[in-house]
DNA sequence: ACCGAAGGTCCACTCACCGGAACGTCGCCG
DNA sequence: CGGCGACGTTCCGGTGAGTGGACCTTCGGT
């Protein structure tokens, strides 16, 4: 059996400022540290390890336990818990993230097969982005993101074309929250990361240089619901040798425009 | 606004037996009533109608949306209520669809690019087939099956493999449930159904032909993780005019296979 | 002005929830 | 073998989180 730290990191945890202290006292705070010990990495734990991660009395886990088992929200593997299939029932029923994608997938369809390289479609979520839907092409083994995955607005390409049409206090809250960088092309000076932003702004298209990892590079543009209101970002990651930002950045903007269209249709 | 009736469908909801007899003096038990009462119809939700849909207190509902509310299970729009993006985060952490989709979907893709039809992977959950995920060619616009949408073992191509590969007990409880028919074409004598499993499972290959709507038929392949263990079944649909079973079936197994080969690695 | 229906708030009662403690079971080690 | 620690599970009496009827305000229709 793996042996799991006590601590768990919660630094890059953007859920909530109070983590345990005052959620305990009420039944869904308890669920909800239950359900949030389970990570993309650690997804079967036993009830002891439950217990350790939510900070919650054992018999309680226990007892909330078996009545998330009965509504599919927990499933057992053999005496371990892990998320059910019925929370990725409901998962599939939120709206913002099932109209993007429902529009989205086709022309990222379309963008896979024409450039062969990762697809993302990502949106706004607090101080990350969170990509709604991500293409790969085969055995490109990239562990780097998944699907409702998270990384900083500040050093993807699709965080920079959301910061680009956030409000400026947007910018300002990521600059007060600290700029850690990933790799060493990481930008960490804020004003250098604004002048690209005003480039962005203007361009409609952003750019990451092994920013978020080294050898790859991203090329991401906007996605408008209405001329005003920005629904997310599409963007194409690749090996940076294999990455040819003009041919790239023309499919992106067809695509672009496609999603646009269908999500007005429909809306 | 739409005027919605008292009482919901409730047939189909495989979701538990006693639908609101004791589920509501637990938090759990209010909380699921209030979430489930977003379909992917219906996804915004004013209070009131959540406290008719639920069948929960007023005051209670709204306490407990103010609490899902903060943790994100929840968003408002407007002063009504939808399914927030919190819930697609923690749905896409289920193990099981996770790594089920991660291992298909590439093969999924060069499906769609070889036939240009709409391809499947479902998975059994209940007396149904839930789609795990689901790929479509452009303007391909069905609104019958979404993904983490749900249809009967008995009607579909993967639901037939299913069937054919899951223990006898199924088949008779499926049979005990009764088979409503979707379309005239639908097979509803247990017999001739029994004797299509049989085939099903010496062929490894099932069809459906206009039994959940007419106009399309459907063809499915078994992905195994180990040589006896079902993993799921994949699927191509299409017009009944422009399906051409052999091509396709020869597609999907090889798709089959490449999946399996895939979940037997990362095993 | 009146009405009905909506969202939101209040508050005293009470029962669902809590969690410490105890129990049965397993695997490990001396 | 027998003791030990860690685990899953159950029990039960006290209590405060949760409850829901009543109430207030707002808003749109007549």
């Amino acid at each position: 059996m793996t042996v799991v730290p006590f601590v768990r990191p919660a630094a890059e945890s953007p859920i909530s400022p109070q983590n345990d202290a005052d959620a305990m006292n009420s039944v869904l705070g308890k669920a909800r540290l239950i359900i949030e010990s389970f990570t993309a990495e650690d997804d079967v734990l036993s009830l002891a390890e439950l217990v350790r991660r939510s900070g919650v009395a054992k018999a309680s886990v226990h007892r909330l336990a078996q009545e998330l088992l009965e509504w599919g929200v927990l499933e057992r593997a053999g005496n371990r818990y892990r998320l059910g299939l019925r929370l990725f029932e409901i998962g599939q029923r939120v709206p913002r993230q099932r109209t993007l994608r429902e529009a989205a997938l086709p022309y990222m369809e379309d963008l896979l097969i024409a450039t062969q390289e990762t697809v993302h479609f990502a949106i706004h979520d607090g101080l990350d982005v969170l990509y709604v839907e991500k293409l790969v092409v085969h055995r490109g083994l990239n562990k780097q993101s998944r699907i409702a995955g998270r990384l900083p607005l500040y050093c993807t390409a699709t965080g920079k074309v959301i910061l680009a049409f956030a409000s400026p206090s947007l910018f300002q809250e990521v600059v007060r929250n600290g700029i850690r960088p990933l790799t060493r092309k990481t930008i960490v000076q804020p004003g250098l990361l604004r002048a690209q932003l005003d480039k962005v702004r203007e361009d409609r298209l952003a750019v990451e240089v092994e920013e978020t990892r080294l050898g790859y590079m991203s090329v991401a543009v906007p996605v408008f619901t209405a001329p005003t209101t920005l629904a997310g970002a599409l963007s194409i990651t690749a090996p940076t040798c294999r990455m040819n930002v003009g041919r790239f950045t023309g499919a992106l903007r067809t695509a672009s425009l496609g999603i646009s269209r269908t999500l007005q249709s429909l809306a």
